[in-house]
DNA sequence: AAGCTAGAAAGTGTCGACATTTTTGTCCAG
DNA sequence: CTGGACAAAAATGTCGACACTTTCTAGCTT
């Protein structure tokens, strides 16, 4: 038996690299994965890539056309309307059961998680500056519903993440963060300290009023965003 | 462009012809999918049933190890129990969803696929018959959230629909239908009016309830299933 | 000029072969 | 016997080649 760390295959490397790109907004929504070209690119031959793109297509990252190979799953108003939703509704499931379940621990986790996405969420504008706070903001939003005893709730919720986060990475270029009336560092602090404090009704409460107003941020944003492929 | 229906790809029809037997119980939990064998029998060849397998991964039916293949994802009292919580929660969402949105024509749907689902419930013990009403029964729930206008809780649903159809498969050559104590065409019966009726609180509890009788059901049936791989 | 059509180009889908890893089986030492 | 090492067998992961489908292009017809 290994001990010693397995190596991943190419699959599942090329998996996460290009969720990472989709998420990202490094390629367009709509637009056709042609596999010659990204096989170059990531210097391996289509067969893991075919694997990848169909991981993510049930991911509802990637769109499978039968014949016609793949696409970046098109972006619409009313998608962004149910992943939203959708989101709200699962995000306070779990939440629910994390407040019901987590220990000291967690509390700490989460108040872990929060001190460092508040010292990353004022930043310059650079991108890897940008990328840290990415990644904190969604550790903490992970931490948080941590204790959430359902592995498929958590599951389903990390891929409404992923969804919302790509809305949230293709407006991205058009607003500032702290510059669109509200204040996240505020409203994350908040929800913070409602989660430690046990308190149901405002945990929920804020998060839902966190997720709703950063959809109002985006179509503020980007009201012409929802269009067709090139 | 094509007017005719677009031949789907091998990896599309081995994707569903896996789904199928995992799902049914053809091929049992934790058994590694060999995929030269595996191969053979579908008449393809690996490339295809790799990307079927790593779709039904996403779908949670089957678990990637990497270097080591695929295997159908092992059982588990834990795992039941999950999936049924989650399915209730989920499924709730979706059917108060159909209420709050289902016209006129949804109720005649619901009625046709209750009545359908009624006429083949008591069946002899025959593959074709437990088939049948498979289809039906899965007709049924299907129609019954129809309504709901959120394709991510449907999909969410339908994946915890196959989940535990599978768990019913694995134990259905333990039991009776109808032989459980307890009258499943009255259940359906009795779901079906309150829908109809668009009776919130009523259709709620005894979907939840048909949900959890389900699950002790299986329990009873099969209380060691839930042991390791061969 | 618009539209249709045939041919070329590009891209996808599938397969069989090869290299590497894992698993199996056997033999030997303790 | 037990268990550990080594070799053989099997299975996986990856690639490049080939056939077929879709898409693009250019020329022909009306």
């Amino acid at each position: 038996m290994q001990d010693t760390a397995i190596k991943p295959t190419e699959a599942s490397l090329a998996t996460d690299r290009l969720r990472e790109e989709i998420v990202s907004g490094a390629v367009s929504p709509g637009q056709k994965l042609k596999l010659v070209p990204l096989a170059r690119r990531y210097a391996v031959s289509r067969g893991p890539l075919r694997e990848a793109a169909s991981r993510l297509a049930a991911e509802g990252l990637v769109t499978i056309e039968d014949q016609r190979g793949f696409r970046v799953t098109p972006v619409s108003r009313e998608d962004l309307l149910d992943v939203t939703a959708t989101r709200e509704r699962i995000e306070e499931l779990a939440v629910r059961d994390a407040l019901a379940h987590g220990d000291l621990d967690w509390e700490g986790r989460v108040l872990a998680a929060w001190h460092v996405l508040d010292r990353v969420t004022e930043h310059d504008g650079s991108d890897a500056a940008r990328a840290l706070f990415a990644q904190q903001h969604e550790a903490f939003h992970a931490e948080l519903v941590s204790a959430c005893p359902s592995t498929y709730l958590l599951e389903f919720r990390a891929r409404l993440y992923a969804l919302s986060e790509r809305y949230r990475n293709l407006a991205a270029e058009r607003y500032q963060v702290g510059a669109e009336g509200r204040d996240v560092r505020q409203e994350h602090k908040e929800l913070a300290e409602a989660a430690v404090a046990r308190d149901v009704p405002a945990t929920v409460e804020r998060l839902t009023e966190h997720l709703r107003s950063t959809q109002e941020t985006l179509f503020a944003a980007y009201p012409e965003l929802f269009a067709e492929e090139p």
